[in-house]
DNA sequence: GTCTATATGTGGATAGAC
DNA sequence: GTCTATCCACATATAGAC
C-alpha cells in the first residue's frame, strides 16, 4: 500500500491478475508434487495443468527454484496459521492441540512435509525471506513454550523431534495411514510427565558419558 | 559354497573378481550420494570414479534402481551390525547404547539416512529381499525390547520415532553438528521414565479424543 | 503476455565393435 | 567385459515472433 502513488488506482487490476496467475501456478505445482513426489516437479507439467506452455512461467517466476521457494514460504504461512490457532489454548490442552494439528498438517501432505522440514531437493535452499518465516514460526512456539512453563532446556527441540519423528515414520512406512499418528497422545503424555516432573529440571540437562 | 561342484575350484576367481567390482561400484555410488545428495546420483559419474564408462555398469547392475537397491541392502546390513553390538547389553545400559549407536549411524551419513529411513527417491521401492532386511532388523529390536521389559504397546514405535526424529532434525537443520545429538540422553531419560512408570501401562495405551 | 522454436544440457539405457 | 556411438526422453532456460 505504501507503494501506491497519487493518481494511481488503489487496486491495480494488472497486479491483481498477476498475483492470481502466480497463485494458479503454485496450486498446480502443489498438485504435481503430491502426485509425483517433491523431486518430480517439472515446468512443462505445471504449465500444461493451467493451459500454458513452460516458457510462459518465466513471466511469473525466475526459475524452478523460485517456485520451490514460493512453495516453501506458502507452506510455512499455512503451518503458522494452523499452529497459531492451537496456541490460543494453554497448558496441556494447548500442547495436545499443537501436537494434533502439527501432526495432521505434516501427514496430510508428505511432499510439503519434505519441503518444509527436510533438505531433500538437491541444490535448493530457501531464500533468506522464506527461511525467516520458518525461524519466526519456531520463535513463536518457543515463546508459547516459555509462557506455558515448558521452559526446560531442550524441551522445544525434544518436542519438535518427537512430533516430526512420528510424522516422518508415518509418511515413510504407511502413507495415508494412522498407526504413528495415533501414538501422538502417548508421546505427549510422555513429554508432559517428563517436563513437569518435580526436580526434573536438573535431570534432562545433565551431561552423560555412558556408552 | 553349496553351489560349488566337484571338479570346480572352491574359489571361483571370476566370480570373486565380479563381486569385487560390484563392491567398487557401490563404494563409488556411496561417495557420490554423500557429495551430491541421494537424488544426485548418476551413472556416468559413478563409472568415471572407478575408471569406467557408464554402459559398463550394466554388466554388474541391471539399472540405476538396482544400484539403489543394493545400497539399501548394504545400508541395512551395516545398521544391523551396529545395533546388534549394542543389543548385547541389556536394560537401561543397552537402551542407551542402542540410542547412541543408532543416532551416530544416522547422522554420520545423511544420504544413507534418507535412503534407509525415508522414501525420497521418486519411483524407487526396495526389492522384497532388501525390504526384508529392514523388517528383520525391526523384528530383532522388537524381540530385544520384549526381552528387556520395554513391552508396552507402541513403545518400540515411539522409541524409533524419537531417535529417528532427533537425527532427522540434526541432519536437516545442522548437518555435521551435534545440537540434537546431544539431546539423545534426555530423550532416553524421558522414554525410560515413561515406560517404567508404575501403573504406566494403562496410561499410554489409553485412547484420547481431546482436541 | 503467450507463443513456437530452439539452444543447451543431462542422463538412463541399448547396439554392436573390439 | 569394456568400449564408442548413439538413441531417446526429458528438462531448464532463452530468443524472438505475434
Amino acid at each position: 500500500m505504501i507503494l501506491s502513488m497519487v493518481g494511481m488506482p488503489i487496486k491495480d487490476r494488472k497486479a491483481e491478475r498477476r498475483e492470481a496467475t502466480k497463485a494458479e501456478i503454485l496450486d498446480a505445482a502443489w498438485d504435481l508434487v503430491r502426485e509425483q513426489g517433491l523431486g518430480g516437479l517439472n515446468l512443462r507439467d505445471v504449465a500444461a495443468r493451467i493451459g500454458m506452455r513452460a516458457p510462459s512461467l518465466y513471466e511469473y517466476f525466475a526459475s524452478k527454484h523460485a517456485i520451490y521457494d514460493a512453495m516453501f514460504a506458502q507452506g510455512y504461512r499455512q503451518f503458522a496459521a494452523v499452529i497459531a490457532e492451537a496456541e490460543e489454548l494453554s497448558g496441556e490442552d494447548g500442547l495436545r492441540a499443537v501436537s494434533h494439528r502439527a501432526m495432521a498438517f505434516m501427514v496430510e501432505d508428505p511432499a510439503r512435509y519434505q519441503l518444509l522440514f527436510h533438505r531433500t531437493i538437491p541444490g535448493f535452499t530457501p531464500s533468506p525471506q522464506s527461511y525467516a518465516l520458518s525461524v519466526q514460526q519456531l520463535d513463536r512456539t518457543r515463546a508459547w513454550f516459555d509462557r506455558n512453563g515448558f521452559a526446560a532446556p531442550g524441551a522445544l527441540d525434544l518436542f519438535t523431534s518427537l512430533i516430526g519423528g512420528l510424522a516422518g515414520q508415518q509418511i515413510a512406512n504407511e502413507p495415508g495411514g494412522d498407526h504413528w499418528v495415533r501414538l501422538a497422545d502417548a508421546a505427549v503424555d510422555m513429554f508432559l510427565s517428563y517436563i513437569t516432573a518435580a526436580g526434573g529440571t536438573a535431570r534432562h540437562t545433565r551431561e552423560r558419558t555412558r556408552s
